[in-house]
DNA sequence: AAATAATTTTAGACAAATCTAAAAAATATT
DNA sequence: AATATTTTTTAGATTTGTCTAAAATTATTT
């Protein structure tokens, strides 16, 4: 089965939201996509009716089984771009995100076997992100958010989340790349702000959003 | 200006067919996309409005300067990629064009000139068919079709149409390379057909309709 | 549990890209 | 030059993906 670049947006899409709750609903989807709520329904019956989806009206959906392995599909083709559009066109962080949007939709499968063999079978992308292997399965990942981080616990980051450039300028900032390491010294309930260490700079805040968009290992 | 992908493969197919002759019509547009007459005709309104076109109702069209650049750009990025999806991934001849046919549509400049700069700026795509520099600008071609090579005379194969798997094929076949000496021996007023020397094997027959399409350097 | 608020779906419209069939214009033929 | 043929354009319909506004449903609050 083939489908359109629309279509597989909103499988990533609802992919990445089943990460957080079992079940997705229309509105989070559409702000997710920033889409109307009214285009998501309409979505949402033509993947039921490809029968990628498991979808109740009014109580919202998931990808079943089948939805489940396109997705992984589309995420394996966008990791495996971000990591050569780093690894061998040597492109920033800010920038990759949006290229491999494009590039993703082609789904040539001898393409993207080749383009992993060609880049030694990475397993995680730039940003940390694990990458199905051609059958779909993802690398065990024992990542926690940095918001969760228990205090005074020494952490190296795993992964940030990869949805905006806005995000890779202010980590660049920080001088937050995969695998530095962070302490997390003082948590503000306030504003959820985190005061933290991050290598061998002097101490830190950082705000309770990025916290959240930031994984570290969980040893 | 951004393009769909749409108006890009229009685009691409008038270039094509402009070097063949001064003004495009609408059926050889038509045929060569396959896609209905009406279509070409909506979508030249759109490309003049665009200011891409020189367009005269019932006397075919030619793309202006800017049209030109336009499809230099995408001939670059198809170019390249080709050229990567042999020397870098290693697949064959046949499948690479359709692949590139799609990846031709991302069109981030940094990605392109990255991409050239990876591959070290080559100057002839895997048909042996020039890539534009990052300025639109083809390196100089002297070659002819095979159709058109002086009897006897040595020769070596330039370039290859680059539109059909079936063709290459068929090159795989009689064993042609780019690079690959050929003679033509005799031609046959028939069917067009010729007898042809390719490298050191024994004579053969090569139809009139491939020699067409394959290309030799004219010294 | 009734009323209010929030969420989701439906109805109907629109733009892009395509199509078929009919009309218009250009070209070729007798 | 009049007629026939070919080519091109127009008119109107269709599909995909989107939208806004209204209606339906579910959730929350008093």
């Amino acid at each position: 089965m083939k489908f359109s670049e629309s279509e597989e947006n909103y499988i990533k899409g609802i992919y990445a939201l089943q990460q957080k709750s079992k079940r997705v609903n229309t509105n989070s989807l559409a702000s997710l996509l920033e889409t109307s709520a009214a285009s998501i329904t309409d979505m949402l019956k033509k993947l039921k009716s490809k029968k990628l989806l498991d979808y109740k009206k009014y109580h919202g959906f998931r990808l079943n089984e089948e939805g489940n392995r396109e997705a992984l599909k589309i995420i394996r083709r966008h990791r495996l771009w971000e990591y050569f559009l780093v690894s061998k066109l040597g492109m920033d962080w800010e920038k990759i995100h949006d290229i491999a949007e494009e590039l993703e939709h082609v789904s040539s499968k001898e393409l993207i076997d080749r383009l992993d063999q060609f880049l030694g079978n990475p397993t995680r992308d730039p940003h940390g992100d694990p990458i199905p292997n051609e059958f779909g399965i993802m690398p065990e990942v024992n990542q926690i958010s940095l918001k969760d981080l228990q205090l005074k616990r020494s952490a190296r980051i795993s992964s940030v989340s990869d949805q905006s450039p806005e995000l890779m300028e202010m980590l660049n900032n920080y001088g937050i790349r995969i695998g530095t390491p962070i302490k997390v010294l003082q948590s503000f309930d306030f504003d959820g702000s985190l005061k933290v260490k991050i290598a061998r700079q002097p101490d830190q805040m950082i705000s309770g959003l990025a916290a959240e968009n930031i994984f570290v290992y969980d040893y």
